[in-house]
DNA sequence: GTCGGACTTAAAGCTGACTTGAAGTCAAGT
DNA sequence: ACTTGACTTCAAGTCAGCTTTAAGTCCGAC
């Protein structure tokens, strides 16, 4: 099979599918007159990626399932570790969601932005930021 | 104020209030010697930033909180028209969040990845990819 | 007058997961 | 021979929200 056709069947982009190899997730396959020919086992290794994705899986952790093992590790065991971590993370990040809602229903009251400004000043008198991403807020 | 005193009492990098202003989230403060000159009032608009911030809003978004509505439109309606867009969106991201700890649940018994490939494509013939962004999964 | 520290700007860098663009190659069809 | 379309590589662009860097300026102290 083509790239073209391994595209269109899997659902993945080319161009994913090249930027996959190259991050070491998908095994570089042969190649004939320059160009990558795939047997059909690619669309079971896309299909665990693709799952690995619905999992919440990074790259670098999806790389984990595939080479991150002593040879001989089955799946199930695999699938358990990260599992337990992204579970935890979605957990943690579930708290975060929920104390973001807590603030999102405080009532407001105040005549003008300034004077928001003062009465979150008068509760939380200063703090220090933390230097980190995330769409949600850091705690 | 100097942009330093304003930075330690704010908790925000001096960087960072630099960059709010480029982006228009901070009134232009003046300047003495070229350099920039707070009112301690800007501790108020950086204390009504920070909660923003707490609140998942975007800088897209506090822009509209502090520049998107009428003159005279008063901050509790300014919140809430951007907490309910919030809060719908928070929910949405919690369902995704639901979604994705069963998936990490599903047990699996495969002998190896390939196996994990297979059952993966039996329930899931084919699937089509959106293309966007997120750390959690599409749908 | 000269040192150091805090400030100024514009531009580039960072992260992650890709996509897009440019320039070139290959194979098949007419 | 020539065109078309699918492929190739490598580099750069995208998004957000900043930080970092480089090169220069300003002020107060000594």
């Amino acid at each position: 099979m083509t790239i073209g056709q391994v595209a269109k069947q899997s659902g993945f982009a080319a161009s994913a599918i090249r930027y996959y190899e190259q991050a070491g997730l998908l095994p570089k396959p042969g190649r004939i007159g320059g160009r990558r020919q795939y047997t059909p086992s690619i669309l079971e290794r896309l299909a665990v990626l693709d799952r690995a994705k619905a999992c919440g899986f990074s790259l670098a952790e999806t790389r984990q399932l595939f080479h991150g093992f002593r040879e001989g590790i089955p799946p199930s065991q695999r699938w358990q570790a990260l599992a337990r971590r992204k579970l935890a993370e979605l957990e943690e990040l579930e708290r975060k969601i929920a104390a973001t809602k807590e603030l999102l229903q405080v009532p407001c009251a105040c005549r003008d932005l300034a004077e928001c400004g003062r009465r979150i000043l008068a509760k939380h008198p200063r703090g220090r930021r933390s230097t980190r991403s995330g769409s949600l807020p850091a705690d």
